[in-house]
DNA sequence: GCAGTGATCATA
DNA sequence: ATGATCACTGCC
């Protein structure tokens, strides 16, 4: 599926983790689509490399990377197999920052790769009633690099309350 | 505002 | 082997 189709569906729904046996589930608040390899912003515009590579895998692979020196990015891949598409989950259950994200959770590069299944270390649910997402998307964060066309696109998606509060 | 931090990739 | 870059955060 179009990654921006799947960051929309993912608003609202609960990502669960399991912690040493422990069951964590954060409701999904704010996501961003990286389309493909014509995507200027998205990894996979610079080809197939090592770090990429899960991303040409099935739909529902985690792609989980680690930047400046530091966070660690948790994605999904949501194209078909070999074609690499992914969302970066950036804020759930009030933690906000895709990088406090993956700390809170206590996600690495030990998922990358993994496919996001039920009763494994990391998968997502349907979330309970009904989720909006706001009606005009706002950019995504931090991919100037990607040049004014592609860094402008509204590709960042919140839940609508999410906004409200967030004020 | 900007330093920190290290994997990754292009270039050689 | 070297250097630039980076889908960020926290502190100034």
């Amino acid at each position: 599926m179009p990654a921006d189709v799947v960051a929309r569906e993912l608003l609202g729904r609960a990502l669960v983790r399991r912690i040493r046996g422990k069951r964590v589930a954060l409701t999904i608040l704010e996501t961003e689509a990286y389309l493909g390899p014509h995507d200027l912003a998205c990894h996979a515009a610079r080809g197939r490399t090592t770090r990429t590579e899960v991303m040409y895998g099935p739909p529902g692979t985690l792609y989980i990377y680690f930047v400046y020196g530091l966070h660690w990015m948790l994605n999904v891949v949501t194209g078909a197999e070999g074609e690499p598409a992914a969302v970066l989950i950036r804020s759930a259950g009030g933690v906000s920052g895709p990088a406090r994200l993956t700390r809170t959770l206590r996600i690495d590069g030990a998922l990358n790769g993994r496919l996001a299944e039920p009763g494994s270390g990391l998968w997502f649910e349907t979330g309970k009633g009904s989720c909006k997402a706001i009606a005009t998307p706002p950019p995504r964060i931090g991919v100037d690099y990607a040049g004014p066309r592609w860094s402008a696109r509204k590709l960042r998606f919140l839940v609508a309350v999410a906004k409200r509060e967030a004020r």
